[in-house]
DNA sequence: TTAATACTTCGGTTAGCATCGAACTATGAA
DNA sequence: TTCATAGTTCGATGCTAACCGAAGTATTAA
C-alpha cells in the first residue's frame, strides 16, 4: 500500500503533459534551460518554472547554474531506463496511427536514446551484432561474448574500462517507434560516441536526430555486411 | 512532443494513488477482482471500478470474467517491468520509510524475479557464492570460476548444458525491495529450480512470492553458511 | 421467482493543481 | 548606475478528475 504510494509519487510527477514533454525533450541526453523547456513543453516561463521545481524536488531532474542560465538535466541513468521503459508501454498499447512527417522520419531512422543509438540503424546494428555472436541475448538480458569483445576492441572502444563502470555494458532498450530492441548500455553509448569521433554521424542541433554523413552512412553499413 | 504525450498518458494512469495501489497489489502476479482492488485501494466498489475501467483501456491491465467475478491482472510482462522501473526510481529517490505489511514482507523475503530467486533469500545466496568464490564479481559482471562449477555440478546442475546455451550463465540482477545484487542467468534460474525440484521451495500460486518449506529453510541456510 | 452477490453507470460535489499575469530576484552588459 | 535577460514567487482563476450514494445490470443460489 506504501508501495502504491511511491509509485504514484513518481508516476504523477511524468503524468503531467508539460512535464512529460519535458522529459521526452530531455532524453536526448542534453540539458536545457528553463526557457528552452517551456518551449517544448509549450507553456509559459512561470508554469515551466514551477514544473521543474516539482520535478527537480523529486529527484527526476537535476540542475546546475551556468551564469544566469539554468540548465536541467535527467538526474541519472536510471530515471532514463524509467522513462523509456514507460515509453515502451506507450507504444504497444498505443493507437500508433501516427503518420509521420518529415522530421519523424528521420527520427525514426537513427536518433539518440538519452546516449545511444536508436531508431532504425539502431536495431539493425542490435540484429547485426547478436547474428555474428557478438552480443548474447536472453530475451531482457543482453551480455558481450568473448568474439564481440575483441570486435568491440578493434573498433576502438575501452571494454576494460566499461566493465569497471557500475553501468551494464549491454543492455538491450525496446525502441518505440519500431518496436524492436536496440543497443543500450555503456557499449551503446561508446559505439555511438566511435561514430561522431570517425564523423560517420553527428548530432543534430538541439535534437534527438542523428544524421548520417554520407561515408559514414557506407562505412556503417559496411560494418554491418561484414560483421 | 508526441512522445510526451503518450508518456504523460501512461504515466498519469499510474500517477493516482488508488490506481497505484490497485497496480501495486498486482505486481504479485495474482489476479485480483475488483472488491478486493477496491478494498486494497481503500476506495468504494464505485471508484474502483471507475478506476479499473481506465486502466483496462489504457492497455495496463486485461480482465476475465468468471461467473460473477471479475479478475484483473498485469496486462503483460512489459507492464510489470515498467513499474518495476519506477520502483526503482521512487527507492532511490524516495524517503525509504516503508513498513511492509505481511504480505510484502514475503516479497521482500523470497520472491521470482522472472525466473530465479531474489529478494533477501538471493541477496544472501549471491553474497554468499561471492565470499566462497564461487562466483567471481567485477561490477556489473559476474563469471562463475573453476570451484563454483564443481560445487553447483555437485548440486546437480548441468553447467555443461548451460555454457552451450545462449544465454548468459552468470549474470547479477538489481533486487528493487533491498537495493543488492543477487544471482540470474541460468545458474540463476537452475538453482531456484533445483530449490523446487528438493522440496526446499515452492511457488505460491498465482504469486510470485517463493515459500521455503521449514526443512528447506534450514537446509538452504544450511548451505549459506557451510558454503 | 425471489433474493443475494458482484459489479457498473449516473449525477452531483469537491478538491487539487495546472495555468497565467504581474511583481520580484539575480546575473550580466553598457 | 541603468538596462536587459533569465528565472522565481505570488495570487487568482478555471478545469479536470477523484469521489461517493443511489440506482441499474448481470450472474448465481434458493
Amino acid at each position: 500500500m506504501k508501495a502504491g504510494t511511491d509509485l504514484a509519487q513518481i508516476a504523477s510527477l511524468v503524468g503531467d503533459p508539460a512535464r512529460a514533454n519535458m522529459l521526452a525533450a530531455l532524453m536526448g541526453g542534453a540539458a536545457l534551460t528553463a526557457s528552452e523547456l517551456a518551449l517544448e513543453a509549450g507553456v509559459t516561463l512561470p508554469t515551466a518554472s514551477s514544473h521543474l521545481a516539482k520535478l527537480t524536488d523529486g529527484g527526476l531532474l537535476r540542475m546546475t547554474r551556468q551564469g544566469r542560465h539554468r540548465y536541467y538535466a535527467l538526474a541519472d541513468h536510471q530515471v532514463a531506463g524509467m522513462l523509456e521503459s514507460i515509453m515502451g508501454v506507450a507504444a504497444t498499447v498505443g493507437p500508433r496511427k501516427v503518420l509521420p512527417g518529415p522530421r519523424d522520419n528521420a527520427m525514426r531512422e537513427a536518433r539518440i536514446c538519452y546516449d545511444h543509438l536508436a531508431g532504425a540503424a539502431g536495431v539493425a546494428m542490435f540484429d547485426a551484432f547478436a547474428e555474428r555472436g557478438f552480443i548474447a541475448i536472453d530475451n531482457e538480458d543482453v551480455s558481450l561474448t568473448d568474439k564481440g569483445a575483441g570486435f568491440f576492441r578493434d573498433f576502438g572502444l575501452d571494454i576494460e574500462a566499461m566493465r569497471k563502470k557500475r553501468r551494464p555494458v549491454c543492455r538491450s532498450c525496446l525502441d518505440w517507434s519500431v518496436r524492436r530492441a536496440h543497443l543500450a548500455g555503456s557499449l551503446g553509448a561508446g559505439m555511438l560516441d566511435r561514430f561522431i569521433a570517425l564523423n560517420w554521424a553527428r548530432r543534430e542541433k538541439d535534437s534527438r536526430v542523428i544524421r548520417f554523413t554520407p561515408p559514414g552512412r557506407a562505412a556503417f553499413e559496411k560494418m554491418l555486411r561484414t560483421v
